[in-house]
DNA sequence: CCATCAGGCTAATGATATTAGCTTTGTGGC
DNA sequence: GCCACAAAGCTAATATCATTAGCCTGATGG
């Protein structure tokens, strides 16, 4: 019997294959058996090279991570402002539409107290860093850009989610709302970089 | 060996029970074998009262669905214009942090094909429909209207998913974050309600 | 050339859903 | 009151998973 060759990193890159090939649940669908059996191997043997099967999406979410931390670096370099921003978001949508099950993944949370998840915190973290980087172009009160963040990464989950849930009935026109959305994150970022703090605590 | 009495009702009771008690992935780990122990009964008698472990999890959307539906209405109804959107949103935040396993199933989305699923479908449309509501007391045009409602309905549930899944770090000031997001999203709407169509397509 | 060990395997356990078919309990009609 | 029948349980069986334990072997380094 001949060893099939396998590493972590290419039963990572067959759980990915049958993740994208799920769609929005290719995440949620996937399971050792079926990645074992593309692999050509029986189910125990991948644990030689992964955790448990909640490691292997732990995995796969730090793929994606990375994926679009990529994407969106790659969208913003040489922008700014609302132009920076627009970017962004498409960037996040694109990425969303093309990877269903990958972006599913970039929601997982790692567990905040566990060791073993530091990458995961830091690949989350990278993402959630451009975000800031982004909006730090418009001039934000530093108490405010988290504020700025959260809305924006509300904004663009919370409509990216709903698309590829199928949440919205009709498919035509999500362009164009999604456009409004952005221009509302413009918008309402600009505001926040205006306004003086609304204050229910600090207040310099 | 005397009958349980279970019921349709009974079981769904019990399943919302199980949600509830699982927090935010209550649903997800919704369970037959579970439901079943609680009741005091063997997991095959559930087939009597209710068609498969999926049809359960329709069940309690369809609860979670109404109850968000009589929570907006309840909290928008005397209200109009960002007053009424403001209720709204927060309406809808504080339904899912006190059910976050049900919100979750509020965002299963029924099968567009399915005739078993008319009901959730309408059940859907009855929330979505009051969004509408609310959003109509903007003057909007009404073919930006359904822009409105999805950068909503895209803006609250994506912090509260956010917020529910332990995205945010901190979780201090997101009552703020929220704030700050509700503000956009009544400028937003607002500035929708003013601007004539951008019109990549109709134009009137 | 052999000792080690990494990378496979089989076997076993324990969840879980789901189907089939049997039994018993209530109940409605006579 | 009694009986037939449907509803509501049950057990048994199948199939899919994840996961653990323990064995076997091929590649590899000394």
């Amino acid at each position: 019997m001949p060893r099939a060759g396998l590493s972590r990193d290419a039963v990572v890159r067959l759980a990915l294959e049958q993740v994208d090939a799920g769609g929005p649940t290719g995440l949620a669908d996937l399971t050792l058996a079926k990645v074992a059996a593309s692999a050509g191997v029986a189910t125990p043997s991948l644990y030689k090279h992964v955790g448990s099967l909640a490691a292997l999406r732990r995995e796969v979410a730090l793929v994606a991570l990375d994926e679009l931390t990529t994407a969106s670096a790659a969208a913003t370099v040489g922008r700014a402002g609302p132009d920076a921003l627009r970017a962004l978001a498409r960037a996040w949508r694109d990425y969303a539409r093309a990877h269903p099950g990958r972006y599913a993944a970039v929601q997982l949370a790692p567990d905040p107290d566990a060791p073993d998840d530091a990458e995961h915190r830091a690949a989350g973290a990278r993402v959630v860093g451009l975000v800031g980087a982004v909006l730090h172009g418009f001039g934000l009160p530093d108490d405010r850009t988290i504020d700025a963040v959260r809305v924006v990464r509300a904004g663009v989950h919370g409509f990216v989610s709903l698309e590829l849930a199928g949440g919205f009935r009709l498919p035509e026109d999500l362009d164009r709302s999604f456009d409004a959305l952005v221009d509302m994150l413009v918008a309402g970022v600009t505001t926040l970089a205006d306004a003086p703090p609304p204050a229910p605590k600090e207040q310099s």
